[in-house]
DNA sequence: GACCTGCTGCGGTCTG
């Protein structure tokens, strides 16, 4: 902000005045746009980035501007400079993005902007062929656009040349930062911008776009790791949308001939949405190609035309633009039906409304989904959530009669209201992820002391959870002789050894994420897509693909290739989808608050309603509130209303006392007498928390991210332990188990058992 | 415990 107090005859406001901050070439710009004036985050941005400063958060809902009010400053700075003495050597402002369709989309935005400012734009991803890049290279300057992936190639590539391309980078634009917060690609990322500040000698001002979350300080701690609190925070109040929102349940019908849930569903989007553009995420790839094909064969038994299509990752690009394109254009009623494929902010233009199959598990996840519709001024958020609730009769398993999966979507909904957003988890290491950047460090370097190493990526850099005594045992396990990826030199420093410089010198090196082998589905001489290898196909198979339905002609296992032809007709396999990932303790709480309060939300149509009821009826007929638990078919279901994590730490602590079972969802259904049960809760109650490190023992699948496969079983156990375990609050949980189940007196009031 | 994202340098073939 400006030190002096502005003069008397200055009757303008703080939007004319950071309008004049800018470069007549960019006010230009400005006017040719018709704008008559800069949305509020645009006019605060101005004066924070028109000189390198603070690192600055922007928090809005799409299409509030967030881009440009980036690009307005950082662009007249670029533009002051060519006034002067000419600009620096290299790139002068860079821009990560996490898709290349996202930078794709970016440069056709910026690239009028930074003509008339004379400032060069540079878009590098895998995509963009390798002359320009080289070019680039050569002569850096102005604006680059690019990829993580991408900047670790270039450190890489050429680790030693970093700092003459960045020399005189003023700013560092993260778009969709809240996309980057808690993944292994986040950690990347962090990763990455501390190595170029390294290779630099200095900070440089990071500037985060994001969607609006509920806890700013998690975007703010994302971008600047150690100093969220020095982060500037611009937020929109721009976003006064209205919101409507329904939470619909639809039951199996009792009679073989009658509809399925699903069949029900389908036909009121068929219904609802018919005409109109929106958005239908499924949750899973099978759903999506389920719903896709029910409402194709709808739209064909009416005789009108198509549509509604499928979208998601494993389609061909082609088909997927198909339906981007028809989106942006806006001329044809379309409904694209997707995973998540649609939620990040790829350019589809308005959406009048979201419809989500099955209870969400992610309120994140809900909140970036809602943002997609509304978009246009004065038009509403419309949601609406599809939930399947199953038949209340007393054949019915009691467990399903509680009517969880609409209990949940009611307790998504309460959460999203009130703003709340999942927080990373807290203390997971990301052990693959630090194994990748210390063969990149070294790479980068050509060598590096295991000191200034740790210094770098676990002190300074984004792994602080990592102690010295892992990151050393981590660094012995990578030249263990059966693994020998790095080697010491005489002089202490870190070396790739052969088989690393292999690992490293291939492209496949530079994503921190893998890729299942897959299938190509190819009709004729057009490729439809692909499909996992381990989803079992043979021929005269049915599937369902891209919308349609195919019979599998031949499988070309040598080839990688799944020759179909199109089916006829006939019965379609029975997919069961929904949503799955962690659950927060949050969510699980709330679903108790949902069934233990006596309030019908406004927001429930009369099937929803009834599952609420219905719910609700078992709830207090068997007295869950107090005893947490229902008699299962084999033994009984504990109720325990934790999250994935404290839910799969208490179902493998039961493991090791020897009562086996399952979890789903929120419920533990356990295979043992409740006698039983309940004397290893008892056991579990009166011990110390146990060893996260031995419990983890127990975890079958350690091997999960991309180079897991190289540490060994002590470190798998430290990460998975980090990650996925918490052990502390177990044996408060067992004890409140304990008094449930064994019925204390003077608890028979609703609360939660924690 | 589902889904999504990314990629270099070089040699071969085709087109104007």
């Amino acid at each position: 902000m400006t030190t002096s107090p502005p003069s008397a005859s200055d009757s303008s406001g703080p939007a004319a005045r950071s309008f004049d901050l800018l470069h007549p070439v960019v006010q230009r710009w400005i006017w040719r746009q018709g704008w008559n004036e800069l949305r509020d985050i645009q006019d605060d941005a101005v004066p924070l980035l028109i000189a390198p400063g603070p690192d600055v958060l922007v928090m809005a809902a799409t299409a509030a501007g967030k881009t440009e009010a980036a690009f307005l400053p950082i662009l007249s700075a670029a533009a002051f400079a060519r006034d002067g003495a000419g600009p620096p050597g290299g790139f002068e402002a860079m821009y990560i993005g996490p898709l290349k369709a996202l930078i794709n989309d970016q440069f056709r935005r910026l690239d009028g902007l930074c003509e008339m400012a004379g400032v060069p734009v540079v878009r590098w991803h895998g995509d963009v062929d390798a002359g320009r890049k080289q070019a680039a290279r050569r002569h850096p300057e102005g604006l680059l656009l690019i990829t993580p992936e991408s900047l670790e190639a270039l450190f890489i590539r050429g680790g030693l040349d970093i700092p003459r391309l960045f020399n005189g980078l003023r700013h560092v634009v993260i778009d969709e930062l809240h996309a980057f917060i808690g993944t292994e690609r986040g950690m990347h990322l962090q990763s990455l911008l501390t190595r170029l500040e390294a290779a630099l000698n200095r900070r440089v001002p990071r500037v985060g776009l994001s969607a609006t979350i509920g806890d700013a300080g998690l975007a703010a701690d994302c971008l600047r790791p150690g100093d969220g609190a020095g982060v500037a925070r611009l937020t929109s109040t721009a976003d006064g949308r209205e919101i409507r929102l329904q939470v619909r349940t639809y039951r199996d019908a009792t009679e073989e001939t009658a509809p399925d849930a699903e069949a029900l569903i389908a036909d009121h989007l068929f219904k609802t949405l018919r005409g109109r553009h929106n958005l239908v995420f499924a949750g899973a790839r099978q759903t999506v190609e389920s719903y896709a094909d029910k409402l194709r064969v709808l739209s064909e038994r009416l005789g009108v035309p198509e549509e509604f299509f499928p979208h998601h990752g494993s389609l061909a690009r082609g088909l997927r633009e198909q339906v981007e394109a028809r989106l942006r254009d806006g001329s044809l009623p379309t409904t694209a039906i997707c995973t998540t494929t649609l939620e990040l902010g790829i350019d589809i233009g308005d959406v009048e409304s979201v419809a989500q199959i099955g209870p969400p598990r992610s309120i994140a996840g809900l909140r970036q989904r809602l943002g997609r519709s509304g978009r246009r001024a004065g038009k509403p958020a419309i949601l609406r959530i599809y939930t399947a609730g199953p038949d209340a009769g007393e054949k019915t398993p009691l467990v399903d009669r509680l009517q969880l999966p609409t209990i949940q979507a009611i307790a998504a909904v309460r959460l999203l209201l009130q703003g709340w957003c999942e927080p990373p988890g807290p203390a997971a290491l990301h052990l693959s992820t630090l194994t990748h950047q210390v063969l990149a460090l070294i790479a980068e370097r050509g060598g590096i002391r295991p000191q200034a190493a740790h210094r770098l990526l676990c002190v300074e850099g984004p792994f602080r959870k990592v102690a010295a005594g892992t990151f050393a045992a981590l660094l012995r396990r990578l030249g263990h002789p059966s693994v020998r990826l790095i080697e010491q030199a005489p002089t202490a420093e870190l070396m790739l050894g052969e088989r690393g410089e292999r690992l490293v010198s291939h492209y496949s090196f530079y994503a921190v994420f893998q890729t299942p082998e897959e299938y190509r589905v190819v009709t004729g001489r057009k490729t439809l897509g692909q499909l996992p290898l381990d989803r079992p196909v043979a021929p005269e198979m049915m599937i369902i693909f891209a919308g349609r339905r195919w019979i599998v002609a031949e499988v070309r296992a040598a080839e990688r290739v799944l020759e179909v032809v199109p089916a006829p007709g006939g019965r379609p396999p029975a997919f069961n989808g929904g949503e799955a990932g962690p659950m927060h303790d949050r969510l699980a709480r709330e679903m108790f608050t949902v069934l233990s309060g006596n309030d019908i939300p406004a927001f429930l149509d009369a099937g929803a309603r009834d599952a609420l009821l219905a719910g609700r009826e078992i709830f207090t007929r068997y007295d869950v509130a107090r005893c947490s638990m229902l008699p299962g078919d084999k033994g009984m279901i504990l109720l325990p209303w934790l999250g994935s994590i404290r839910r799969n730490t208490l179902l493998l602590a039961l493991d090791a006392e020897g009562i086996r079972g399952t979890g789903d969802g929120v419920a533990l259904d356990l295979r043992a007498d409740p006698g039983d049960v309940l004397k290893a809760l008892c056991r579990i109650a009166d011990a110390p928390p146990p060893d996260p490190l031995i419990l983890a023992q127990r975890i079958g699948n350690k091997i999960q991210n991309k180079f897991d496969h190289l540490l060994d079983d002590d470190l798998l156990a430290v990460d998975a332990a980090a990650a996925r375990l918490e052990t502390t609050a177990l044996p408060g949980i067992a004890r409140n188990l304990v008094q449930a189940l064994s019925g204390s007196p003077g608890g028979g009031a609703a609360r939660h058992p924690d």
